[in-house]
DNA sequence: CCCAATTTGTTCGTATGTATC
DNA sequence: AGATACATACGAACAAATTGG
């Protein structure tokens, strides 16, 4: 994995401030902190790794950057190690995914095998309040879109209801996936919303499955959760490949959060 | 998904190196930037941001700890638009599912979904060359592990057999996945290696479907390398399912890539 | 091989804003 | 309100690395 083995066995030739970075790092994991515990403030640092207080900042920010720690203000502020925020992270793995051009079919094919299965673990888990959001969600989409800006919601509101799905995995890493693939999804719809065409059958296609699925969330039928779900995304990616030709431009070359525009 | 939406639409009240870090970001894009090409210097950022070289370093820091530029000194050094290297992607992944604690049966669940679809894509682009060092990477697997050293280098040549796969997958998204549960797998095998039991049969299991995986890609039978990959993740499945209670620590608490100690 | 120009890298000192107590 | 502690920003100087003559 690393190549470069910048940690422990090869100190090298390595900038002041980046050493800093990995010396935190490996004492934040020695000593098996926790999210919100805190680091020394900026004075102590400089005396333990006699640098300057800039330094010091710089390291700091780096650590802050990659979202594992929050640097607050004031008395009782300072630098406190944090979870890495889900949005950091979908923003950082589209950073390098940006030159590697994923195409729409790449998309679906990925969403084809987790869906399903993401779909199925979730089964049981969903609270009444959740359940009813996602007919909300679900109904939102009932009525047909007046303009441009109704249709747009209607496709947000739709990836939300998976984006719900999602959240309530207990599998992380298929929470991940699920959630980046919506996120892509999203900046994909955002994008073409302009030269975006009508697609009436895919939208009532779309209703049909969530209302299906809701049902089978209810009666907590996994097997059908699952078989829903794929024939869900199965439609999903043959809608998408009616719009193939438009989509040829750099998929993730909008949007604020991957190389922000 | 961007909760906070600190891109075009709200520029609130954000660090002013952090403003530069989006202009940079949508300069970028809207120029379409390619790998390689010179950003402007430090003294040209100062005037056209209006501010002094400490901000302008701190931005360019920021952007560098992402991976998206990378900073030489001299003449004809300067910033240089980068493609994020896949090892810190993964990296800062991990950052990421640090304290979500992804278990093993997680990790076997989605390569059980992946590598046969990756597996499958990649039948018909095997070079001669790849071939031939798959099939070393098997054999270096065929004879019994004479200590705990050499029983760990065979398990690493099997994660390098499915590591050529994933590189040569098409698919960015499927290749990402493939190459980051690879990762995550060798963490779990360097980690557990003491306490490693022999596990003889995995390891000759192992080795038949690889063997039997090489022969399918020279004959270029695509149902074939689906279906020996998915019967290959249903046994590796099962022998992680053996090793259950040892690893209920947390899984990516060592290892220099993640939280680097 | 050395020298000089160029550009980043590091540090110091200082001043100001801001949140907490 | 005032004191404290940290963040932010600026400017100036110097150090280090690289290129090209």
């Amino acid at each position: 994995m690393n190549t470069h083995f910048e940690g422990l066995s090869s100190p090298r030739k390595m900038k002041r401030s980046d050493q800093i970075v990995e010396a935190v790092k490996r004492w934040v994991v020695v000593k098996d902190i926790q999210p919100g515990d805190r680091l020394p403030n900026e004075k102590a640092l400089m005396e333990l790794f006699e640098c300057s207080k800039g330094t010091v900042r710089e390291a700091l920010k780096a650590l802050e950057v990659q979202g594992l720690i929050r640097l607050k203000t004031g008395p009782k502020g300072g630098a406190t190690l944090a979870q890495v925020p889900y949005p950091l992270a979908s923003q950082l793995l589209r950073n390098y995914l940006h030159f590697q051009h994923p195409t729409g079919p790449d998309i679906y094919r990925l969403r084809k095998l987790v869906e399903p299965e993401l779909a199925a673990l979730v089964v049981g888990r969903l609270t009444p309040e959740d359940l009813q959001l996602m007919e909300e969600l679900t109904e939102r989409c009932a009525q047909a879109p007046a303009d441009f800006e109704e249709r747009l919601e209607q496709r947000i509101a739709e990836l939300d209801f998976h984006n719900l799905l999602a959240e309530r995995c207990p599998d992380p890493l298929l929470a991940f996936i699920g959630r980046f693939l919506n996120d892509l999804i999203k900046d994909l719809v955002i994008f073409q919303k302009v030269h975006l065409p009508e697609q009436v059958e895919f939208s009532q296609e779309n209703l049909d499955y969530h209302r299906r699925l809701l049902k089978a969330y209810r009666a907590e039928d996994e097997a059908e959760v699952r078989d829903l779900m794929y024939r869900h995304m199965l439609s999903a990616e043959k809608f998408n490949k009616e719009l193939q030709g438009q989509l040829t431009g750099s998929l993730l070359s909008q949007g604020e959060s991957q190389l922000p525009g």
